[in-house]
DNA sequence: CCTTGTTGACGTAACGTTAATTCAAAATAG
DNA sequence: CTATTTTGAATTAACGTTACGTCAACAAGG
C-alpha cells in the first residue's frame, strides 16, 4: 500500500511535508495550495498511515489494555461501554483481556509485557490475577490502573460498601428483621457486607454472618438454601451480585418459596435482565460506566504524569432501583 | 527500557546474535556459551522485545480484529473463548470491536482501517453495519472473514436453519399442532425460521408467518403477545433467541400462562442462563465456541494465502438440551 | 600445501514515521 | 538598496527490529 513516500512523489513534495499534513503540525508550514495537493495525492493512492511506525516512531500506541475478571458478566457492558468511549475521545482503542486467561507465560500477559504493545493497563479482578501474573506486571513500564480498591497501585473503584447500605437499609425500612447477606469472595463482597452491618447495626439490628458462597447463579441458589437452614428463616435477603440472584430466584422456585411474599430480595448491581426476569429483580444499580470513564480519565493522568484523581467514585451514588422481589414481610416476628 | 543494541554490548556481541537467539533464527548460528551469555543479558536488563518495532519490521502485528453486533449478548461468551483460543495458538491476540460503534470516522474503525493494525478481520453481524463502513473495510488490504453467511466475502457459519428444524420437529414430534416462530430481523432469523418451515411441512402442518419482532427482551414479549392474538393460539413456540426467550417468559409470566403446562416454548442458541430460568429452557445449542475456533483458522488460511474452507459448520451439528419448557400439549386441537 | 566447506559471528539496509535542523526565496524594514 | 525577517519547504537522523550478505578462523579433504 502507499506510504507518505509515494504521496510525497506523486505530489512533487518532500516527506516532511506529507507528514506535516497529516498531523496538521504546525512546525513545518506550507502554501494552502500544496496542502490540497498533498490531499488530493493522498486521496488518489489511498494513503492509509502506517499505525506501526507512528507507534515506534513515538513511542505510543493509543491503546490501552482492560483485564476483567470475567468478560461474560453482564454488569461490564456499562463498563466497558464508558471505557470504550472515552478511550476513544483520548483517540485509543481498547484491547480486552480476560483474567481467567492471564496466566504466566499465557499469549496474553506475553504480548501485554512486550514493549510497544499499549499505553497503559485497566484491571478489574485483580484478586483473581496469581501474584507472579501482577509481579510480571509491576515491571511494566507503562501505568496501570486497578478498577477496584488495591493497596499498591492507583485505583478508583464504585462504592460497594455503600451499595451494601442502601439495600439492607431498604429492606429495614420495609421493617424486615430477619435479613441475611448472600456474599461471593473477595474484597468487594466484603465491602458490601460491611455496608449491610452498618444498616442492620444501626437499625438495632444483629447481623447474620456472611454467607459467602462464591460467585454466580450456582452460589445464589447455594447461599438461599443456607439461610433457610437458620434456626429462624430470614423474611429477606441481600444478594451480594446479579448472576447470585437469578440462582436465588431459581432455587426459591426450586423450593417453593414464594418472592416476595415469603421471601424479599435486593440484588446489588442492576443490569437489564433484572428486569426482564419474573418478579423482576429490586436491585442496587451502581455507576459501572462512569467508572470507566472516571478510570481511563485516571489512567490517562498517570500516562500523562499528571497527578491522579483516585478512591471511591461518589457522584453518582449506588441508586435503589425499586421492581418487584421486595416487599414488607407478611408477618413481622418478635 | 532495554534493547536489543543494549543486550548486545552487554553481552559482549552484535545486535544481529541478540535477535537471532530472541527469535531462534537459524541463519545466524552461534555457540551454546554464546547463546547463554546473551540470555543473561537479556535477564539481568529485563529486556522485553519491542512488539512495535518487530510489527514495523515484519509488516505483521500479530493482531486479528474482530466485530460482534452487541458485544454483551451472552451467546458470543464461547464463540469468543473459541476465537481467543485459536488466535493464542497462531501467536496473535484479539482486538475486539462493537459493531454498534463501527460508525464511518469512529475511533476503531479509523484505526482498523490504517495499516499495521490488525493482520486479519472478523465479522459478525455483517448486516448491521452501513454500507460505506463494508465499503471502507473492503479496501483494506488484509483479509476479511465474516461470521455468517456472506455473499461477496469468504464466510463461515452454524447451521442456524437447521437449529430451526431441530427445535420444530421436537415440538411436532410431542404431539404440537400449532406451532409459532417468534423471529428477529436479519438472516439469521429467516434461515431459522425455513428450518421451521421445512419441519413444519414435513409433518403436514402449515407454518405461522414470521413473528419478526425484532431482538432481546422486549422482541420476545411482544412476539408471544403477537402469537396469542391469532385466532386459534398455539400451544408452542419457537423462540429466534435467547434474549427473547427470556422475554417470552416474562411476558408468559404477565399474561397468566403457564409454561410448559399451557404453552411449550424452545430457544435457539443456549447459555448458562437458560438452566437457571424458571422454568428452565428448552434450547438448541450451537457449536459456537467451535465456530470461533474454524473462523480464526480459516483467517489465518486467507492471510497464509492458502485457500480457506468455508460454509456451513456441520461437524459439532447443533443439539437439543432438554430442559422443563416444553412438554406435550395438555389438549390436542383439531 | 592448497582447496573447499563449515562454524560463528558481524555490519547494515531496510520497515514508515516524525521532528529537529537547515536553507533558499520572498517579503518587509530601515 | 541592503539588512533582516518570514515563508515554504527539503534533508536527515532517529525509533527497535529482522534478515541478507559478508567474512575471518578453522577443519577436513585431496
Amino acid at each position: 500500500m502507499a506510504t507518505q513516500r509515494d504521496v510525497a512523489r506523486a505530489a512533487g513534495v518532500s516527506l516532511a511535508v506529507v507528514s506535516a499534513v497529516v498531523n496538521g503540525t504546525s512546525h513545518t508550514r506550507m502554501k494552502e495550495s500544496t496542502r490540497t495537493r498533498v490531499l488530493r495525492a493522498m486521496q488518489e493512492l489511498g494513503y492509509q498511515p502506517n499505525q506501526t511506525a507512528r507507534s515506534l516512531r513515538l513511542n505510543q500506541t493509543d491503546m490501552i489494555a482492560m483485564i476483567l475478571n470475567k468478560l461474560d458478566n453482564p454488569v461490564y457492558g456499562p463498563l466497558r461501554h464508558g471505557v470504550y468511549e472515552a478511550a476513544a475521545e483520548h483517540g485509543a482503542t481498547v484491547l480486552l483481556g480476560d483474567a481467567e486467561t492471564m496466566r504466566s507465560g499465557s499469549q496474553f500477559l506475553t504480548r501485554l509485557l512486550s514493549q510497544g504493545t499499549v499505553d497503559g493497563i485497566l484491571i478489574r479482578g485483580e484478586g483473581l490475577l496469581d501474584d507472579d501474573v501482577m509481579a510480571e506486571l509491576r515491571s511494566h513500564p507503562k501505568p496501570i490502573l486497578i478498577l477496584e480498591h488495591a493497596l499498591d497501585h492507583p485505583w478508583i473503584d464504585v462504592d460497594d460498601r455503600r451499595a451494601g447500605e442502601i439495600a439492607t437499609r431498604f429492606l429495614v425500612n420495609l421493617s424486615h428483621r430477619h435479613i441475611v447477606f448472600v456474599g461471593g469472595s473477595g474484597y468487594l463482597s466484603q465491602q458490601r457486607y460491611l455496608g449491610y452491618q452498618q444498616a442492620m447495626d444501626a437499625a438495632g439490628l444483629t447481623p447474620a454472618p456472611h454467607l459467602a458462597t462464591g460467585f454466580g447463579e450456582q452460589a445464589g441458589a447455594d447461599g438461599l438454601r443456607q439461610a433457610m437452614q437458620a434456626a429462624t428463616a430470614p423474611t429477606a435477603i441481600v444478594v451480594n451480585n446479579i448472576m447470585s440472584a437469578v440462582g436465588v430466584l431459581a432455587a426459591a422456585r426450586d423450593l417453593g418459596i414464594a418472592i416476595p411474599d415469603q421471601l424479599s430480595v435486593v440484588g446489588i448491581h442492576d443490569v437489564d435482565l433484572m428486569q426482564h426476569l419474573r418478579p423482576a429483580v429490586t436491585a442496587v444499580r451502581m455507576p459501572m460506566y462512569q467508572l470507566g470513564r472516571a478510570g481511563v480519565e485516571a489512567l490517562y493522568d498517570l500516562i500523562a504524569g499528571r497527578p491522579s484523581a483516585g478512591g471511591v467514585i461518589t457522584d453518582p451514588e449506588p441508586e435503589l432501583v425499586i421492581r418487584d422481589s421486595a416487599t414488607a414481610p407478611t408477618r413481622i416476628r418478635d
